[in-house]
DNA sequence: ATGGTGGACCCTCCA
């Protein structure tokens, strides 16, 4: 089973770009982050077209949106919490069947927290903090069993999934009150599949900010997106692949795709 | 120390 997580920003104006990406990957299931539509207006026939007939989505007016494609019957997890009681649309999550039963798979877009990071005077960032710690809190109630986590959790926690570890201390994305409560969220029963396949030192990368005229060869990116396993499938991650190329695709999102292929069989 | 770019949209917010 091929699986993709893109944080797409705007599912619309990038349609041709998904499509590429499909011809090129051939993923069963993509999950995307940033779409940026509310469902009234979202694509449906479009990705129907590119072979997803299977769609489970929220969004709003403008920002945030989650949406899980797929080319096999998914369910949709019933009774999950409104976190943080905003309904800004940041987590799908759906069961998939397999052959050898069903797995369950949440995408996520967590708050990105904006510039200054004191929850007292920024409340982006406190509710970055409240977000990760509610999820947390039930994953803990909920503890997880063949369970896939993926999506831009605005996060990079390790030394090496930044350009400067010690620039960016203070910045936003790696201080150590975001790192604490992601690693508290991974321990309710993750492990980070990415790092299984890249592990440190090697810096490993998802986003470049727009704001950076050659981003190739400033190479200043951050790896805030994720790919996280319950320990019972782990054993089923067999490749994992940051696709850097989109980064430079015409009109690109400013994170790129992430693929990864698990020994299971969808139904 | 600063400002740099891009998407959505009601012109300013968000990343």
């Amino acid at each position: 089973m091929r699986l993709i997580t893109w944080n797409i920003n705007s599912l619309r104006l990038r349609l041709p770009l998904l499509q590429r990406l499909v011809s090129e990957q051939s993923p069963d299931i993509i999950c995307l982050q940033e779409t940026k539509v509310p469902d009234p207006l979202f694509p449906a026939e479009a990705l129907r077209d590119l072979g997803f007939p299977h769609m489970f989505f929220c969004g709003m007016k403008g920002y945030n949106g989650v949406a899980i494609l797929s080319r096999h019957t998914v369910t949709p997890l019933e009774a999950m919490p409104d976190w943080c009681g905003k309904s800004d649309t940041r987590h799908a999550g759906v069961t998939i069947n397999t052959t050898t039963g069903p797995v369950i798979l949440h995408d996520f877009y967590v708050p990105a927290g904006g510039d200054i990071a004191d929850p007292a005077v920024n409340e982006k960032f406190a509710h970055k903090l409240e977000f990760i710690e509610e999820v947390t809190s039930w994953f803990r109630a909920n503890p997880p069993q063949r369970s896939i986590i993926v999506g831009d959790l605005n996060i990079a926690p390790l030394e090496h999934d930044v350009w400067s570890h010690k620039q960016l201390a203070t910045v936003v994305s790696h201080t150590s009150p975001e790192i604490e409560r992601l690693r508290a969220w991974q321990d309710t029963g993750f492990v980070d599949a990415m790092r299984l396949i890249v592990p440190e030192p090697e810096k490993l990368y998802t986003w470049w900010s727009y704001r950076n005229r050659d981003w190739k060869r400033s190479n200043r990116g951050r790896r805030l997106d994720h790919i996280w396993l319950t320990h019972d499938l782990a054993p089923t991650l067999r490749t994992m692949s940051v696709l850097r190329d989109v980064r430079d695709w015409e009109s690109p999102s400013d994170h790129v795709p992430v693929v990864f292929d698990l020994d299971l069989d969808p139904t």
